[in-house]
DNA sequence: CCAATATGTAAAAAATATATTACATTTAGT
DNA sequence: ACTAAATGTAATATATTTTTTACATATTGG
């Protein structure tokens, strides 16, 4: 699983850690997923894509 | 967070063993997860959909 | 009505996500 | 080049999901 978190979030102008306040996680939660480090939970999943203004959360979340 | 699974899985008439089998997990975690017991894995979530062939995760599963 | 199949539930264990803390490295601005 | 801010990383702790096992109740078909 692939995201494009990291991608969006620059395009916001927002940096991991502000992110992280946004949605209520920690920055090193952040910084693994958009590392791919693993598989969050769709709540999770969901606070970020709308964080990011995205619609779908296959958005920003790519499943192989 | 609700779920469509138990309206949809209806639907595609199988039955919660059946939708464990194809998205590997237990019967008692598809069980768990009709009645909104907890917030799956993005992976689940996103097997789930498939399973019930529906186009995006937020079809099956409505956020608060 | 009987038998088989499907569903509900629950406790404990295992697996995995997330937090916490702390420090190292990189990047950006001046 | 310096400094501050941003990001990478890692170890351990905690929280949550998922499995396992087992049994109870409900539903369906003959």
């Amino acid at each position: 699983m692939k995201t494009k978190i990291r991608e969006f979030r620059k395009e916001q102008k927002i940096t991991q850690e502000e992110l992280a306040a946004i949605v209520d996680v920690t920055r090193q939660t952040i910084n693994s997923l958009e590392q791919g480090k693993y598989n969050p939970s769709l709540e999770l999943a969901y606070k970020i894509t709308k964080a990011l203004n995205k619609d779908k959360i296959e958005d920003v979340f790519i499943m192989d």
